[in-house]
DNA sequence: AATGAATGAGGCTTCATTCAT
DNA sequence: GATGAATGAAGCCTCATTCAT
């Protein structure tokens, strides 16, 4: 029995069609970044006319916000539903780490456009919102950890951006084809991050 | 012996204007990226017409990858100049990262650029070379102190990934005002990257 | 005998809408003229979908036609109507002014949209017959009064541009708020204009 | 000997492009209008590329302000300077009668650019005030003469208007080749317009 | 060598019109 | 009839590049 979808004005097939713009601008996007890619091109991708793309979106500016806030919501959404609230710190860090590394590799494109990329030029005020709201449930996590006396203490933003940024590093070399990324050396990485906040008592 | 400089001299007054055109593009090409800067806002911010930048560089991505070149080099060579051979593995480890973010806290637009934004686009064979000198010079440290027992074995390239990718991650956080860079703080992070690829025994 | 009404029967509501239309697009056009509106404006405006027009006009230029006529054909029967055949020349024209400033006072945007606008660009030939009703019928009152030696002799056509522009003008001025228009004012602007054509004689 | 002509970067070529751009845009405009206009066709009017015209006006908007306040000021001078200031007001009412049509006459696009068409879409408030230069400065002969008691008491502005409006009919039917203006017509509409405004005492 | 006006292709966006629903 | 999504040509404007001075 499908459900009586939305409001009115997004019919399914209106979903679809957004949809199906925001994809193609993502491939364009990841490629040529925001300024090198043409509305054409992402028309062309689409599968639709190039004016088609303002029945969607008010501007090319827009859209891109529309993409990022899309995926950006998306990932944050699954780091928060699969986030153990009640495990030790440690399951907690490999859940998460786990939970953006699947995300990662199953949806390499739209991680590409997420973190290899700089957005300060368009974004708006909206998507900066949510540029930081992943690594502020990041820096809890960490704290909470230091409180516990498992994290190293010291600077909980710094710690939790060496860990992002190594994060970012990996898959920038996966998607570079510098390096594998198996089950093992994902475990193996995420120790090694776990390793570099952790507090080592003798 | 060096070699007499190229096809045709270079004098002084040549040379100090394409540093100058080099350094307005570098600006401009942070703020906005390569496909977002127009050539006559560089020539501005050099104090010259827009005509005078053909004088120096062939095209737009000519110059480009030549301020990727003149950075990415400048950095290895300071790298590779700082290093010193002979000491134990935790030290270059150290003086490494002390000359990357001494580097990156001196020149932070240069590093911005070489670091902070998606190149694929517009580098040439020649630059995409450079791109991984420095990675190439890194992954042969970690080889050398796996070899040594002092880093944890296993990918090579992977470990020395997550080092590179937790420090741009810390640059990053600079730069947009999450995290301070004092003294301490520097060596608290050089630190957790070397813990986290250090190889802890019992 | 009347024809009976056209290929096929118009109903009230589609004579309604129709004509919610074209008071839209009147409102429109005065703004903004005729290139400077578009299809979508005029459909919000007549709270209908932009297709819908197309129902009731084959084109943008058949519709601004069909405005044109409709309004120059409104207020060249009103003259008509209000004409006093058999009065003075005298009385002729101030019922003749009189017509046309209650037209214009009343329905201001039509007025400003037939005689402040050039239409030269859109108007087909059907229009432009009508465009010079008014004014052959104007002549034609002027000359019989050249005839009864109460209005100068002289290019008939002339004086009655004169006259015409003369009341355009006041309009303007009026829609402009540069000019109050009271029945005072009314009624010493015509006298003018007859001062203006009349025969003075010692 | 030609003179050190301008400040610098307006050399004589540039001037002269310039103008042809303008004088191209007024040709376009009297045609079609502002928004019915596009800039290649001026482009090709000024036998230059479409790319050329953003050399000289930043924008489309800003040019035909530019072209409005060239053809307002050259005609607000001519009426000034040909004033004779001690003169009789009759004699004065007919120079500038004169020099109006004069200009009229020798400038036919520039009176029809000006005064044949709503600007209100896209003149910018400095344009909006020289569009009252002129009127202002007839109304303050109006009203001197009204102060001599040569012309009917009674609103200063809508005799002005009334008179400017007869003029301006009087050019629109010239230009449309429904009057001739010989040299007799004109003078015979003067008087015509003079009577409007006189004062006919017993 | 330096300039900056000129070019014209191409970018973003609008809009009259069509057509499947 | 009514709708409004879709189209694609065309509009305004930008910009990398050239070239006469």
């Amino acid at each position: 029995m499908p459900k009586p979808t939305r409001t009115r004005r997004r019919t399914d097939a209106t979903v679809d069609r957004r949809e199906s713009i925001l994809d193609a601008a993502l491939e364009c996007f990841v490629l040529r970044g925001f300024h090198g890619t043409a509305i054409p091109e992402i028309a062309k991708g689409a599968g639709i006319a190039a004016g088609t793309i303002y029945h969607y979106f008010p501007s090319k500016e827009a859209m891109v916000n529309a993409l990022f806030r899309k995926w950006k919501g998306e990932i944050a959404q699954r780091v928060l539903t699969a986030f153990p609230a009640g495990a030790p710190v440690r399951d907690q860090f490999r859940v998460m780490w786990r939970t953006m590394t699947d995300f990662a590799l199953s949806h390499p494109r739209a991680f590409a456009f997420l973190e290899l990329h700089h957005h300060q030029d368009y974004l708006d005020d909206e998507s900066r919102v949510m540029e930081n709201n992943l690594k502020d449930f990041g820096a809890l996590m960490v704290m909470r950890a230091q409180q516990e006396e498992q994290v190293k203490p010291g600077s909980t933003a710094l710690l939790m951006e060496l860990v992002f940024g190594a994060f970012i590093g990996m898959m920038r070399a996966h998607w570079d084809g510098r390096v594998e990324l198996n089950a093992d050396q994902q475990a193996f990485a995420e120790q090694a991050c776990w390793d570099a906040i952790a507090l080592h008592r003798p």
